[in-house]
DNA sequence: GGCCCCGTGAACAGTATGAACACAAGCAGC
DNA sequence: GCTGCTTGTGTTCATACTGTTCACGGGGCC
């Protein structure tokens, strides 16, 4: 059993983590924390003689009183064995690059899904049992293998109709400045069509990433535009 | 460029690990440690302004004077975004845990040859350059692939249904000159078809090795184009 | 020789894309 | 208010490329 402590600033949000991790066998919630420090005091405690330990932290990156990077540097500096998965909005690379040099294992970008959440969970499952197993050799292939099995790639689900590639060029484009697009304007600067360009933004409307907007004033039926939401 | 400190108590062992370094391009040595004190003065004598950075650090676990686990402890409380590499011959898997804990992004166990070691740095390598291209966008796919760019396959072994010589020809064509081919242009040119050409370039895709771009414009589905990534 | 394994490509079903088009929403003039 | 005009929306469908399956041929090994 992999005992998982939630931390996230938003108690809905929060809920929603803890009801995920409900349905997956093998893993048990430790506690939820809404805050930085909560987070540390739960971890300290549950490391003493007769607690249960903590495996796992599911840990938002933007919490109230300290940055989610922050709490892992603490973590590490108390010399505990505790792997963490990175959740977060911000699409950030260095954030990203960080995050992965203070050793979390996984990272998940806001807004996902129960079948993104359970692929990185159960990565983590496999990788966490072979290296608790005392059966497993310490040989560089079997090092190398749990590694992979904690780096693998899963294809992302997509609808069918949108590319993963084509995406990530919109994507990137609409969330770098707090500009809002229209469908012809973005395809003009990607080099697209205006359908192709408009299939993606109200895609990313649809799971709420975009907020549409009609632009008025001029003369004509008037435009939609999309802003990133973040 | 990648800047690379050596850590190693032996100094005929860090000699060679300099030497491994200078045969391979990309990678520049900063520096070699005898001691853990040693490595995080010359690590923060790199930060300072006008020096030239570390990216990389090669850790020996076993130092005199600190643990390698430790001075991996100290970079992250100093805040500084640098990559470590864990070198050790202690074949024990609390400390394979506890390392990966601590943000190591490769873990080699001792004693190893020339291509182990040239496997783990041109992952890292890949990994880096992901990470530090502007142009890529922060889609959890994108981060998926970069983190998936640091799984290591056993060297010199291929995915089964590739062969050898066939992806020596599809990466000489590709690595000479800077145009992006199609999965249908380069079997054309190589006098493969198009399914084979296609099995070469999404390996390379999938390490990392290659980008892989859709290109828009005409009617009908875009053909998806595949550019060398130095 | 007989057997199995593996790299390859022909064939095919599936799917991202954009040209074309019918329609909708605003504004201006009366 | 109604009418015309202007501009952008939303949808359909041909299209070209993708991704997968499966049979083939050649090479190593009992």
């Amino acid at each position: 059993m992999i005992r998982v402590l939630v931390v996230e600033d938003d108690p809905t949000t929060a809920q929603a983590h803890a009801q995920y991790l409900g349905r997956l066998p093998g893993f048990a919630l430790a506690g939820i924390a809404t805050t930085g420090s909560a987070a540390l005091r739960l971890i300290s405690e549950s490391t003493r003689e007769g607690a249960d330990g903590i495996d796992l932290v599911l840990l938002d990156m933007h919490l109230p009183d300290m940055d989610g990077l922050e709490v892992c540097r603490s973590i590490r500096s108390a010399r505990l064995t505790i792997d963490v998965i990175a959740i977060t909005a911000v699409r950030d690379l260095p954030v990203v690059r960080e995050a992965i040099s203070v050793g979390i294992v996984q990272y998940l970008i806001k807004p996902f899904g129960y079948p993104a959440f359970v692929e990185k969970l159960e990565s983590f499952a496999s990788y966490h049992g072979r290296l608790t197993d005392p059966a497993t050799p310490t040989t560089q292939a079997a090092v190398d293998s749990a590694l992979a099995s904690l780096r693998s790639t899963a294809p992302g689900q997509l609808p069918k109709g949108l590319a993963a590639d084509t995406l990530g060029a919109v994507t990137a484009l609409l969330a770098r400045a707090d500009v809002a697009w229209s469908a012809t304007e973005l395809s003009d600067h990607l080099g697209l069509s205006r359908v192709t360009a408009r299939r993606y933004l109200e895609h990313l409307a649809g799971i709420g990433q975009a907020a549409r907007e009609s632009r008025h004033g001029g003369s004509g039926r008037p435009e939609i535009e999309y802003r990133w939401r973040r």
